[in-house]
DNA sequence: CCCTTGACCAAAC
DNA sequence: GGTTTGGCCAAGG
């Protein structure tokens, strides 16, 4: 069970489908919290990089954020799923962003 | 249990 | 439009 908060971040992250991206505040809104910082800490603990879209995740501004690997790599595995980016940060972001599915309205 | 850290955000300059 | 400041929350030491 989702023991810690960032387990509950992965869950949905895992969520995202391919071509598709989120922000961090998108993400702790989704959870009902503001803690943007702690999300962004929970993708630094990401366990399971290769499982979870983490790369998916972006910042509120359109910057392609942080990536363990590097912004680079990042930016190549956006690109890689047809998402337009220009010096480092997300064009039309915003037409991208992954709706969650709320547990109930 | 107190203090620091962090892949952030919005506003101010 | 890029840079700096303050604020927010959770996890780790």
């Amino acid at each position: 069970m989702s023991s810690t908060f960032n387990e509950k971040c992965y869950s949905l992250i895992k969520k995202i489908q391919k071509g598709k991206i989120t922000t961090y505040k998108c993400i702790a809104k989704a959870l009902g919290t503001k803690a943007y910082k702690a999300v962004g800490n929970a993708m630094h603990n990401n366990p399971l990089l290769y499982k979870i879209p983490c790369h998916r995740v972006i910042k509120s501004n359109g910057d392609v954020g942080g990536f363990v690997l590097g912004k680079k790599e990042k930016i190549k595995l956006l690109k890689s799923e047809g998402i337009p980016i220009k010096s480092n940060k997300i064009q039309n972001f915003n037409k991208f962003l992954f709706k969650f599915q709320k547990t109930s309205a």
